[in-house]
RNA sequence: GCCCCCUUAGCUCAGUUGGUUAGAGCGCCGGACUGUUAAUCCGUAGGUCUUUGGUUCGAGUCCAAAAGGGGGCGCCA
């Protein structure tokens, strides 16, 4: 008999004909119920046993987390809090589940307990909602950009530039690292290196997504990346997913309308499509604020929150008129941030938070950042006071998870570009490539890059990043 | 890279100013019950207090180092 999956059976049950279930055991109570889940859907299908029916033997291995097929009559429901149930007929073992040395028990666990044991917490309601939410949003990302004509790049992810300035970079090779080749001067000699050039993982897909924008108009990336930054923090990874939108005859507000559109069109599929699997993520996210000071508990369920930066415009200002909000508060004066504020320095986590959290609370978009501290690549605004250059890049900052997007328009101009390159010490060889692009047939253009799990992060209101994706990897970390 | 915190039963935790035999809840195991919703009730077992070294008459408790984990900062998405 082919079974039938959870989800179907839910949502249309057909009482009185007989099926084929199969999944896991979530909870076997009375001897009598079982709550099986097979992972179609958030809810689970309650089958009933009659125990004279079975050996006693046999429904002892009925354990939590244990693998079973049952077949049976599907009957409407003697007790509340569903409508249907399965009688069981027949119930075939597929996997044991000692519970005597099973790491998982059907009772809270702590977050960081479930990390050590990734093989299994998909398991757990929480992981499997984070992990069909996961999925929904990276859905989402392709419909949004589909139905709007954009087209779905794949960026490389070895790349030969060193230059794609966005930090540490993980070396690839095929080097054998206990007998290097080494030219006469006495360096790695990297053209024996497989690839003939010194070869790393990529930071971010955005310069060859602008060569794509260059011809087909409208583009995206969304694949991995890699920094090899030791980060220890609860929203930064060594290996993530990054979404990069770039679009021809864009400027800078065209690309802020459009990060904002998209992000809110992430959470709106997740709140009209998933009503129910946000409950638990929503427990987690209410039940963290136990341990944590009272100026860091969210004031807002889950739900809310979504639906309220959802429902209202992100904030837009200017760099200088964030560092001129920022030294009339109270904070400031009371000398309460850790770090100054100062025109030319970059904005420090606390001084987002205060402006996210604090001063308007709701997501802020900052744009015009200080030349100074900010990516070659970014397009110098004109007019600007000379000491006070600032370039169109912009940054959306949220609550409790800070910079979601940073992004900006592009400098097109090739003499300008060449002056930036240069002085920032980066060999133009280097991005012959990407400098001959503002040569022939260049173009404004602009684009940003979106971190996937910090809006996964977001949307299911989990607290560290390392929960919202299967298998984290970052410093001293890459198990399973 | 810098700073802080944690490590006691399978899990989550308590353990007073250093003082006899280290506790609880849940889980496991055994039993009872059988229309339950993380079922309930009764009972049993379960600990080299992360490791190493030190201080002390005496260390789960104090000190030092190591290992593992967590968090903050920086870097950013």
């Amino acid at each position: 008999m082919k079974r039938t999956e959870i989800a179907e059976i839910l949502r249309q049950p057909q009482v009185g004909t007989t099926v084929k279930v199969s999944g896991w055991v979530r909870s076997f109570r009375s001897n009598r119920f079982i709550a099986l889940y097979d992972g179609s859907s958030f809810n689970t299908l309650q089958v009933v046993v009659d125990f004279e029916k079975f050996e006693e033997e046999f429904l002892k291995k009925i354990q939590f987390h244990a693998c079973i097929s049952v077949t049976g009559q599907l009957v409407e429901s003697q007790g509340a809090g569903q409508s249907v149930e399965l009688t069981a007929e027949g119930i075939e073992l597929l996997g044991e589940c000692s519970p005597d040395d099973y790491h998982l028990q059907p009772k809270n666990m702590t977050m960081e307990y479930l990390r050590e044991k990734a093989h299994f917490r998909m398991r757990t309601q929480t992981f499997s909602a984070v992990f069909r939410i996961r999925h929904a949003v990276a859905y989402a990302v392709h419909k949004y950009f589909n139905d709007r004509g954009y087209y779905y790049m794949h960026t490389p992810i070895v790349t030969g530039s060193d230059a794609e300035g966005a930090g540490e970079m993980f070396r690839v090779t095929t080097l054998d690292l206990e007998n290097l080749p080494r030219t006469e001067s006495g360096e790695i000699d990297f053209k024996e290196d497989f690839f003939g050039k010194s070869t790393n993982l990529t930071v971010s897909g955005q310069l060859q997504g602008e060569i794509a924008a260059m011809a087909l108009g409208k583009i995206y990336t969304f694949g991995p990346t890699f920094r090899a930054e030791q980060s220890y923090t609860t929203r930064h990874l060594a290996e993530f997913w990054m979404i990069e939108p770039e679009v021809a005859f864009f400027d800078i507000f065209d690309n802020m309308e459009l990060a904002e559109d998209f992000v809110k069109f992430l959470i709106r599929h997740i709140l009209d499509n998933y009503p129910d699997d946000p409950g638990l993520p929503r427990q987690a996210h209410q039940g963290r604020g136990k341990n944590m000071k009272q100026e860091d508990r969210r004031p807002m369920g889950l739900v809310d929150m979504l639906r309220f930066v959802v429902d209202n415009n992100f904030e837009r200002i200017t760099y200088t008129e964030a560092v001129d909000i920022l030294r009339n508060s109270n904070t400031y004066k009371k000398g309460k941030f850790k770090f100054d504020v100062q025109w030319g320095k970059d904005l420090q986590s606390e001084h987002e938070r205060y402006l996210v959290e604090k001063h308007f609370q709701k997501p802020v978009v900052v744009r015009d950042y200080p030349k100074s501290i900010k990516a070659f690549y970014m397009r110098e605004n004109d007019g600007t006071e000379p000491g006070k250059e600032t370039v169109a890049a912009m940054d959306i900052l949220f609550p409790y998870i800070g910079e979601v997007i940073g992004g900006s328009q592009r400098e097109e101009r090739h003499s300008k570009l060449l002056e930036r390159i240069h002085a920032q010490g980066i060999h133009e060889e280097e991005l012959w490539w990407y400098l001959e692009l503002r040569k022939f047939g260049g173009c404004p253009h602009a684009g940003f890059g979106l971190g996937f799990e910090r809006m996964v992060l977001f949307i299911t209101g989990m607290s560290n990043i390392r929960d919202v994706i299967a298998f984290p990897r970052a410093a001293g970390q890459a198990e399973f």
